[in-house]
DNA sequence: TATGAATGAGGATTCATTCAT
DNA sequence: AATGAATGAATCCTCATTCAT
């Protein structure tokens, strides 16, 4: 599938080396084959874009959450869960980022926005457990670390052990309580 | 200057976008010239990699820290003068990813090491104040959410407020402690 | 086809003026229809040298060779047979000598070499009618004339009343018999 | 000097490889100065060619030549001097045939036909030693294959024992005798 | 519908030439 | 007169896109 192709490349060979000849072979597909499906190159990255950042934003939601589980603990689940959806790696976003136009801003933007409200709400709900009274801004914080050392790492390192020293740090941030 | 002309080229087109003659006109000199100082295109980037690190690295050093000080102030002095250092914003450094070749990879991980060393000898001499044990860990562990933040960041969000709360939360970390 | 329209151009523009521009347009196809069969401006080069001297090689060795012709009108006969397949002329060799890299000059020497070993081969069949003692010296010789003045000569030049006197003169030089 | 430095550079790197700035470094000049003395690339060559035909006739030409001296000794004589004045090998002469405009044809062709009326004169002088009949032809015969050898000579193989050998087969060519 | 050869605009790089010092 | 930094036109080459089969 040509998606499929598309990512692979991307992460193997960087946005520079991203030729549609390479895309459609990872593919399995002639280049005028990829043009059946796109109507350009830059479409197929959106599309690329578009099917990684649902995929996040979908492995985010559909967690389980339980009002008794922990917060810092449904944090780390949501952030193991998140990694788990970046089938190809952080690498994968980071190549995206320098598609041409402001699609894949524009397309993050949105995925960060329903994760900033998914987990205020989550927050709300764990509210007496906490000692921050913004929950916005903490919810911007939170978020914002995860996404940021997420970017940051390769797909080596981020692995679950880093996300639960993230969840305990953010627990503390949280609720002022050390683990 | 090339490497000026190259930054600000590099901020506003990505990597992708960046190509000699828009350098060149950025520069306000021809393309013959920017060959005069550069062997090839990616020489260029890597100066501009050697030139933006440097100056972080050095911005970093260059802080007067008083023991007196709480460390979280301390951290929070070192963000921000850090982020003054990026001229050009945290976007530069994300183009700067993708040029090919590990000169980035490589001139990163070496600027990491060194600003990593720098903040555990912070926190060493603070080591009374702190409640984390392992200050390897914990100085890396700064490291990587600063820079994981500041690398996502944009230059308008990444500001003074932002680098206090980080502070605040970093205190937290160390501490156990509340602002 | 490429190499047709090369050895055109650089026939009439001399290897400075062959530019791949020129070269697709004499063959009648695009820039990059030359790259898609060629890695590179010189491989075509080398192509044409390859064609060329190929030809001129087949040309000799296909030559109906009786024991009782005598030996200048057989040599005389290998001339003409080398020149016609010269279908651009000595100028266009002339032109390959310029090709950077080895490339002319070892084909060239690989050519030379067959061609001498033929015509030693010739003399030998011939050895009672001569008073030429070396023959790998004769044999020498007598290709280091053709091709020198070959190499000097221009397609107008260079016709079969001019093969024929050098037939006579390398009879004489062969057999001390003049003609 | 530039014609030097430009000779010296032509041997050594070819016409493809003789940029002014090689040419000026060579001589132990500046660019600048180089187009103080020659309006531009091409009339440095122009010069080179003159320089390099002109001193090879007059190598000849100041031969002195005594009635009683064999004829064909006397050719070797005039081969050899114009060997030893082509002070950078008949690679230069080479290299300079790819100088784009008709400068070096045209050039060659006026001492071409200088020499073959010097030679002619001396076949003359010579008249009754000969068997050949028409001079015109001797002539352009022997400078046809003294030039040929030599245009496709290099430095090292094109020495006196050669221009000996030449002088023999062109004296049993002239006279019908064996040496 | 799928293919991949052909196209040519665009980008990196070189180098002849100019001109301020 | 001499210099060599600066210029930009010209060249090689790549690759997104098209279209005949």
């Amino acid at each position: 599938m040509v998606l499929e192709g598309a990512a692979r490349v991307l992460r193997e060979h960087g946005y520079a080396g991203a030729t549609t000849k390479r895309i459609a072979e990872a593919a399995g597909v002639s280049v005028g084959t990829l043009y059946e499906y796109f109507a350009n190159k830059d479409e197929v990255f959106d599309a690329v874009i578009r099917r990684e950042l649902d995929a996040l934003v979908a492995a985010i939601r559909q967690q389980e959450l339980s009002p008794n589980t922990p917060v810092d603990e449904t944090i780390s689940q949501l952030i193991v869960a998140a990694m788990g959806a970046m089938r190809y790696g952080p690498e994968l976003l980071r190549s995206l980022e320098n598609v041409p136009g402001a699609s894949f801003r524009r397309q993050l933007a949105d995925a960060r926005r329903v994760v900033i409200a998914f987990v205020r709400q989550l927050l709300e709900e764990h509210r007496d457990e906490l000692r921050v009274r913004d929950l916005d801004l903490a919810a911007f914080m939170i978020v914002g670390i995860a996404e940021g050392v997420g970017a940051n790492a390769t797909s080596e390192v981020f692995d679950e052990r880093l996300a639960r020293e993230l969840g305990g740090l953010i627990k503390t941030y949280l609720t002022g309580t050390v683990t």
